[in-house]
RNA sequence: GGUGAUGUGGCAGAGCGGUUAUGCGUGAGCCUGCAAAGCUUAUCUAAAGGGGUUCGACUCCCCUCGUCACCUCCA
C-alpha cells in the first residue's frame, strides 16, 4: 500500500514488520466535536479497516488532549473543574464516535495521565541543550534542531520575521515553543522545574514514543497540525530519540461549510451530534469519504442528499441478495466480483483513493440491483456476491439496518396478507396493511411477481 | 509577503500521454391498482488562459490568471 508522505511530498509504500502502527492526533476535550474531526476519524478508522480486513494488524492510539488553556478558561466560565469538563466531553465523544460506527482505538491515552513521560522527556532534551529553562518555564530551542521546518517546509528565517506580536523576552528565539509552562493555580504538576502543566506538543510526542516506539508507520492529523503541532513533535521527538520520528505522516483534509471555514467567529461550526441527527452515521461516512482523504470537502445539503440516495441503493442490494430464494441460475457474476474486489483493493491501495474505490463499489452496487430489477438473482449469485458486498461495507464502515428472526416472520406474513387482499383487489385494506409494515420500519418493494422488502435506515432530513 | 496545494461537464469527483470514469441532477421510459424504491435510456459534445514537448495532451514542461489552506489556538 502507497500513502502520501507529507513529510517528503510523496508517494511512499507503507513498510512494517508485524503490525501497522499509527498515532492518530485527538481532540482537545473542551467543547463538542464537530463535522471536521469526524472526517478525520472516519479517514484513519477506514484505513485501520481495510488493513484489517486484509489480515494487516493494526495498533492505533489516539490521544485526549485534557490539559490546556481552552479547557481551563471553559471550566471556569462554567464554575466547573477542568477535569470535570474534559472528562464530559471526553464522554460525548465516545458517544459520537460509537454512533458513527468507529472501531474502538487501541488504546486512548489522555495527557494529565502522562505527565510523569513528559517530564522524563523533558529531561533529556534539558540535558541534550534542546531544551531550557527561563522564568515562564521551558522551551524548546528551535536552533538545535537544524531540521526544524521539514514537514511544514517552513525556514525558521521566514518564520522569525513573519513572527506577530506577543514576543516573549523571556525566550531565546521567538520560535521556541513550551514544553513546561509554569503555573501556581491547579490543574498543575510538580516538576523538576517548578509546578506547572506540559505544552501541547509535549504529549503527543511522550504519549506516541510509550506506545509505539519510536518509530512508527504513520503519524495523522488534519492538515491545520502540520504547523506548528506536527513541526514541534518531529523536533522534539528526534531530538529526543535522535532517530527518524514517525515514516509516513498523513493528514486529512479539512471540511468546509458552504464554502466557508468552519470556525467559532463564523458561527457555523456543525457539531457531529447535530449533523447525525439529520443524516444518521451511513450518510455522514459516505460522505467524508466521498473525496480524496488530502482534498477539502465542502459540507453542502446537496451532497448530504447525493449520499443519503447511495446509501438508499446500498440498502436495496444488501435486502434484494439476502432475500434471494430463485434456484435457477440466470446469470454468470464470478468476472464481475472478482474484478469489483480487485480494483477496490488498488484504489485504496493507491494512496487510499476512496473516492475511486466507492465508485467501484457503486458500479458493483448498481449492476446488482439492474438485475434484481430483472429478477436474475438467484440463491448462488446471492451466495457468490454477499461476501464480496459484505467485506465492502465492513472496510467502509457502513451498516446496512438488519432484522431479527421474529421480525422477519412477522413481515412474511403481513406480505402474505397483503398480496391475498391484493389479489381480491382490496386495495385499501391492503394498502392499510403497508402502512403497517411500515410502522415496524420496512419498505416494501413490488417487482414483478414478487414483493421484495426492506429495512432502510431512517433519516430525518429525508422528509424535510 | 512566505510556504503548500489546487483549477475537469449544471453539481460532486477520479484515473490516464491515444479507449465511456463514476455518481448526483435533468429529459424520456419501464415496472405498479396506487405509491415508494429500483431499473432502462438519453443528455450536457468537460478540461482557467497562453505557449511548448509529442505522431498525439485533460494527462508532461514553462508562463499568466484564479481559488484555497497554513504561517496564532485549531481535526
Amino acid at each position: 500500500m502507497k500513502i502520501s508522505d507529507t513529510l517528503t511530498n510523496q508517494k511512499k509504500e507503507l513498510e512494517f514488520s508485524d503490525k501497522v502502527r499509527i498515532y492518530l492526533c485527538g481532540v482537545t476535550v473542551y467543547d463538542q466535536s464537530h463535522i471536521g474531526h469526524a472526517r478525520t476519524i472516519i479517514v484513519f478508522d477506514t484505513l485501520r479497516r481495510f488493513l484489517e480486513a486484509n489480515n494487516i494488524p493494526v495498533e492505533l492510539i489516539q490521544n485526549f488532549t485534557d490539559v490546556d488553556d481552552k479547557i481551563i478558561n471553559r471550566a471556569k466560565e462554567q464554575g466547573e473543574s477542568a477535569s470535570g469538563l474534559s472528562t464530559k466531553y471526553i464522554q460525548t465523544y465516545f458517544e459520537d464516535s460509537d454512533r458513527l460506527n468507529i472501531k474502538r482505538a487501541t488504546n486512548y491515552p489522555k495527557a494529565t495521565e502522562h505527565i510523569k513521560d513528559m517530564i522524563n522527556l523533558i529531561e533529556e532534551l534539558v540535558t541534550k541543550e534542546s531544551a531550557y529553562v527561563s522564568k515562564n518555564g521551558v522551551y524548546f530551542r528551535v536552533s538545535k534542531f537544524s531540521e526544524y521546518g521539514k514537514l511544514s517546509k517552513k525556514k525558521t528565517e521566514d518564520l522569525e520575521s513573519g513572527s506577530r506580536i506577543g514576543i516573549d523576552e523571556s525566550k531565546e528565539s521567538p520560535l521556541d515553543f513550551a514544553l513546561w509552562k509554569f503555573s501556581d493555580t491547579q490543574p498543575n504538576w510538580e516538576s523538576p522545574w517548578g509546578k506547572g502543566r506540559p505544552g501541547w506538543h509535549i504529549e503527543c510526542s511522550a504519549m506516541s514514543i510509550k506506545y509505539l516506539g519510536k518509530n512508527f508507520e504513520i503519524h495523522g492529523g488534519g492538515r491545520d497540525l502540520i504547523f506548528p503541532h506536527h513541526e514541534n513533535e518531529i523536533a522534539q521527538s528526534e531530538s529526543f530519540t535522535s532517530e527518524q520520528f514517525a515514516k509516513i505522516w498523513m493528514h486529512a483534509g479539512m471540511i468546509t461549510i458552504n464554502g466557508e471555514k468552519m470556525s467559532k467567529s463564523v458561527g457555523n461550526v456543525k457539531s457531529i451530534n447535530h449533523v447525525l441527527e439529520s443524516w444518521g452515521p451511513n450518510v455522514v461516512r459516505l460522505f467524508c469519504i466521498s473525496g480524496h482523504y488530502s482534498k477539502p470537502i465542502d459540507y453542502t445539503e446537496d451532497l448530504l442528499k447525493e449520499n443519503l440516495i447511495r446509501l438508499r441503493q446500498i440498502e436495496t442490494c444488501y435486502y434484494e441478495l439476502r432475500l434471494a430464494d430463485k434456484t435457477e441460475e440466470l446469470e454468470d457474476i464470478s468476472s464481475l466480483l472478482k474484478e469489483s474486489r480487485e480494483k477496490f483493493d488498488a484504489a485504496l491501495n493507491d494512496d487510499f483513493n476512496t473516492s475511486l474505490g466507492l465508485s467501484v463499489f457503486f458500479n458493483m452496487v448498481k449492476t446488482i440491483n439492474s438485475l434484481a430489477s430483472d429478477e436474475k438473482i438467484s440463491k448462488n449469485i446471492s451466495e457468490q456476491v454477499l461476501p464480496v458486498l459484505e467485506y465492502m461495507l465492513e472496510v467502509l464502515g457502513l451498516k446496512v439496518q438488519t432484522v431479527s428472526d421474529d421480525e422477519i416472520k412477522t413481515i412474511f406474513d403481513l406480505i402474505d396478507k397483503r398480496e391475498k387482499l391484493r389479489d381480491e383487489k382490496k386495495f385499501e385494506e391492503a394498502d392499510k396493511i403497508r402502512d403497517q409494515i411500515a410502522s415496524l420500519g420496512i419498505s416494501l418493494i413490488d417487482h414483478k411477481n414478487k414483493t421484495l422488502w426492506m429495512k432502510k435506515e431512517a433519516i430525518k432530513a429525508e422528509k424535510q
